[in-house]
DNA sequence: CAGCATATGCTCACCTTGAGCATAAGGAAA
DNA sequence: TTTCCTTATGCTCAAGGTGAGCATATGCTG
């Protein structure tokens, strides 16, 4: 029955402002919604932008995708590149077993923050939000030694074997970084599916009715937390070799709001001279002899990204720490 | 019309024998095949092994993966990862209008060389077969000056506009290394895109009626060929921060033989002691304390893998050059 | 003018990487 | 037995990258 699969594209949208990472969402909605949703999300909880692949349309998959998200909100893409395809049974917390199998191409891009319009409440949220535990720019985040870990450590004292159960722990300190070595950002999925395991995320909890606090984080319909994890953790691993942070900010900008925006993304603080001695000697900017003297300080020259380095230099991305 | 879409999996299965890196190919059919084959390889074209996902079926892509390569070529998978959803239309050059659209998410897994069965002609192929331009261990393949960058550079000069023709030069030397900066390993499938838009190799010529030595390259049916590059440049890179050649290699192995299976990948030489260092420096491998008398020197020591390595170390991989 | 805040320049220790020299230990040839 | 060939293995060194911090520059505010 090839008929009860249904194709369909999701977008993980992501900008930067105001020092924060953010997300395009959709209100899920509370009826069954058509092609247009076959998945049917909680009410009331967020959702990733999705549609539904028309086979006679669109050459590509990727042209399907900016042509949806165009007309439903408004927004041009810009970086754009395919993600992972999500295509398991159970992909819905409160599916049933009579529901259709539906495969999602999922896609990340990157777009300066504007105002998206659309009937379906578009609208930013703050990645974090949805993954509080992936913020270190503060520091370790409380979250984390409050209740991340001792609810982690429970689990893994319920492990039916002491072999599992030492499995668990292992797992635990290479994703959550309490080993030897530290905090690796890019395992975000790695993180996400670990407390999704476990138990203390909602989607992996059934008994929860809908209460928005229960369970880490703020919870997302369907599988697009998941989703959501995995898109942080691939920009995360991008920005490392490919100067894709320069799709997140305006033309021209300052080398310290540069930083901020990588900071956003990948969740930590950098050395500030160091990320101008990487951004600056790899070649990646040039100055533009224009000073920005909103800066609370020393005015501070303001720079353009210098695409002609993607000709001259192999991998020309900003080497975070961690790789 | 959401059943005029079909949705199937492919898997690039690579090992590597006798110093050679080698994929599963079947031998395309010369009839229409119905749900197992919905895409047309013209006849006689090596392809990839391809199946439909059965909505009732299996749980996970992955699971689905690795029960029909089982059926059907009596291997068991090792390592298996999503690769790439390769979905838009024209993916068969042969292709008309009215053909379905056919969504394939392709899967690259990683085994040790054992004889396939089955009664679609499994047989093990030279991956540089079919990409022979990727295979730089000899030195810079001959193939290069001789035949693709002269032709190469016909087609730049063809450009409708000086823009483009100096565009089209700056990828070419990018993606082949002539600019400044060399070879990158890893550009596999932007190289092959490359000669697929100068019209160089048989599946963008569809003026070609089916003679095998026209076009750069042996050529495999449908988009086949752009599936194996994906999947050549995605392990090349993952060689880099994953230890995966372990799924390559028995479990005893010399460290020059692990070296042989890496090059082979990689397609570029490596320095023998350097690899030396970083694998036994890095703690990838630790001695057994038997030695291998069939090297034709001095004995070398029979080494293993230290699966301890995955709790200790961030990302433990084989720096290899380019990266 | 003092003090503050941010920008920007520079140094230094440490590590990794690329490359090569030198020695070890087998077998085969003389 | 000695020599030579082959591969294994150990070690060194220069060059460049990275993490961290000190010092100075230059605007604004009180």
């Amino acid at each position: 029955m090839p008929d009860s699969i249904l194709v369909g594209l999701n977008a993980v949208i992501l900008a930067v402002t105001d020092e924060t990472p953010r997300v395009l969402t959709l209100a899920g909605r509370d009826g069954r919604a058509g092609a247009a949703e076959p998945l049917q999300a909680a009410p009331g909880l967020d959702i990733l932008p999705y549609g539904p692949l028309d086979p006679e349309a669109d050459r590509t998959l990727e042209l399907t995708l900016r042509n949806w998200v165009r007309e439903r909100t408004g927004l041009e893409l810009g970086y754009v590149e395919q993600l992972y395809t999500f295509g398991d049974r159970n992909r819905d917390p409160a599916g049933r077993a009579g529901d259709p199998r539906v495969i999602s191409v999922a896609y990340l891009a990157l777009v300066r923050e504007g105002t998206p319009r659309g009937t379906e409440r578009p609208r930013w949220r703050d990645c974090y939000r949805y993954l509080p535990w992936e913020d270190w720019r503060e520091g370790r985040p409380e979250l984390l030694d409050a209740e991340i870990l001792p609810a982690l450590e429970g689990w893994a004292g319920r492990a039916p074997t002491p072999a599992e159960e030492s499995e668990r722990r292992a797992r635990i300190g290479i994703t959550f970084g309490t080993g030897d070595f530290g905090w690796d950002a890019y395992r975000t999925l790695e993180r996400y599916e670990l407390l999704f395991e476990a138990g203390l995320v909602h989607e992996s909890r059934p008994s929860d009715d809908g209460g928005r606090d229960s369970g880490l984080g703020h919870p997302m319909g369907l599988d697009h937390r998941r989703i959501l994890a995995t898109a942080l953790g691939r920009v995360r691993g991008k920005l490392r070799y490919r100067p894709v942070v320069f799709e997140l900010v305006p033309e021209r900008f300052t080398l310290l709001r540069l930083q901020r925006v990588v900071e956003a993304l990948v969740g930590i603080g950098l050395h500030k001279q160091n990320f101008r001695r990487l951004v600056e000697r790899g070649g990646l900017v040039e100055g533009t002899g224009r000073l920005d003297t909103e800066t609370g300080g020393r005015p501070a020259e303001l720079f353009r990204f210098r695409p002609e380095v993607l000709l001259e230099r192999r991998a020309p991305g900003l080497g975070i720490p961690g790789g």
